[in-house]
Parts: structure tokens; sequence; C-alpha cells
DNA sequence: AGCACTATACTTAGCTC
DNA sequence: TGAGCTAAGTATAGTGC
């Protein structure tokens, strides 16, 4: 399997197959009752999401942690090697990623602060919405 | 298509077709070079995730924009909020993780300095590794 | 862009070990 | 648990509209 060469076909590819991930979803919702989430973007860059019961329930219970559940975010890849230098790196990682997290969310707050709450442009609405969790039940 | 009742074979079902989903998610990046993120939790409340690159990327490509500059167009989503929520617990997490990180750095280093340089006992050295999550196994 | 068709390949429920 | 098997059901690349 590689990678579709021809920018119609991919796209024509993606869409199929973004229908396919977002059936499996749901059919595993229905069969085992699991809750998921997708979310995806095109080979042009735009948004989709599928969610059941919703994206929103989904990211809250993995990042917001329930109160028993120890927290979701799962960050952890094995290393065979004792290394103190990766352990340099890793702190300045981890710095780096604090200060980024902090200038997010600070200017998430402003913006949520905003008088506007509605789609942003064009794309938003019909792609991120949920229209295809009926369509797409078997 | 519906719900399997037998609690054991709805278990078994959940982890086969969670690995067909994440395949089929893994398989809209090689042929489309799509972006994807797929988070689900089983019918025992396990969670699970995929994501190319990153979980985090897509989401934060999906809700935040870039870590550094603040967002040309304002992130007006709804799940914005969550996102925001959601960079708090995080914040948290990876101050911990780069406290217990310096902890074990002096630690190591200390022990390097002592007799013996071997194989070390497995259990702390797993937990080392860098914080990109793809696939979050049980 | 989207819909319909089809041959081929893939997935998987149920089962055994 | 997990892995292997198989029949039956699905997905989809390619094609023409």
């Amino acid at each position: 399997m590689k990678a579709i060469q021809k920018e119609a076909a991919r796209q024509v590819c993606f869409s199929k197959r973004r229908a396919g991930v977002f059936k499996k979803a749901s059919e595993l919702f229905v069969l085992c009752g699991a809750e998921i989430a997708v979310l995806a973007f095109s080979p042009s860059g735009k948004p989709f999401s599928y969610g059941h019961p919703s994206v929103e329930s989904i990211l809250e219970r993995f990042f917001g942690g329930s109160a028993d559940a120890a927290p979701a975010t799962p960050p952890r890849h094995p290393l065979s090697a004792v290394l103190v230098q990766a352990l340099g790196r890793q702190e300045k990682e981890l710095r780096e990623r604090l200060e980024a997290g902090k200038r997010r969310k600070a200017a998430l707050e402003e913006a949520l602060r905003g008088p506007q709450w509605g789609p942003v442009g064009g794309a938003d609405v019909e792609e991120l919405g949920l229209p295809e969790l009926d369509l797409l039940q078997p």
C-alpha cells in the first residue's frame, strides 16, 4: 500500500475511506457500546469529525479525566536504554511544551471572551458537525 | 446490526474492531496523507487512541491553531472550551512529569558514580520515554 | 464535484486451541 | 487472555455517468 499520487484520485479516496472509517466507528458503538471519536484532516486540509455520543464528551473523558480513572493522556513511549542525556533533552522538551501549552491556553481564553460564537469560515459547520452520524447508520 | 449482549464476546469484538478502525485510519494516512486521530473507550471504560502524526497535533490543529503564534483565525468552535480545560490539566501533568524527570535524572547520575554498570531493573527505565503517544495499549 | 456498478480484496464472528 | 481458521459479509479502486 502506498501513497496515491494523483491529486484528484487521492481526494476521492479520502472521501470514500473517511466514510468507511466513520461507519466502522459507528458500528463499534452499536455492537460494543464503545464511545469513540474520530478527527481527520483531508489532504486539502479540511477538518472532519465523527463522535458518539459526541466528540466533546469523548475529549472530556479522555483529557478531563474522571474522578476515579487515571488520567487518560498516556504519553509514554518505551525506551530501552538508560540515557541521562535523554533526560536532559526531555526536561527541555517538557519545559517547552509546558510554556507552549500555557500560551495556547491564554490565547484560547482570550479568544473565548470574544463576542461571537459560531462558525468561523465557511467550512466549519458542515464539516465539523456530525451529520454523518445518522446517515451512516447501517 | 445490533448490540452484542454477551459481555465477553463484546469485549473480544471491541478488540478486533478497534484494531480494524486503527488500521483503516493508518491506511487513510498512507494513501491520502490525511492526518487523523481516533479516541475510543472500550465497553469496560479503558481508553485507547491512535493518531498520526499524533493525537495532540490533530487536536491542536482542530481547535487551537499553532502553539506559538496566536491563531490568526480565533478559535470559536465550542470544543475550544474543552481544550482550555484539557490544557489546564495537561499543564499540571507536565509539571509533575518535569519534576519526576529531574528527580530521576539526579538519581541516575548519582547511581552512575557508583561501582556497577550493567543492565538495570526495567520498571523505571520504561517510563522515561518521550511523550508522543501513538498507540495506547492496555 | 457526486452517484452507481462490480470484481477483487479485505474484515470479521464464531470457533478451536 | 491471544492467536489461527473459515465462511460470509464488506469495503473499495476503477470505471462510466
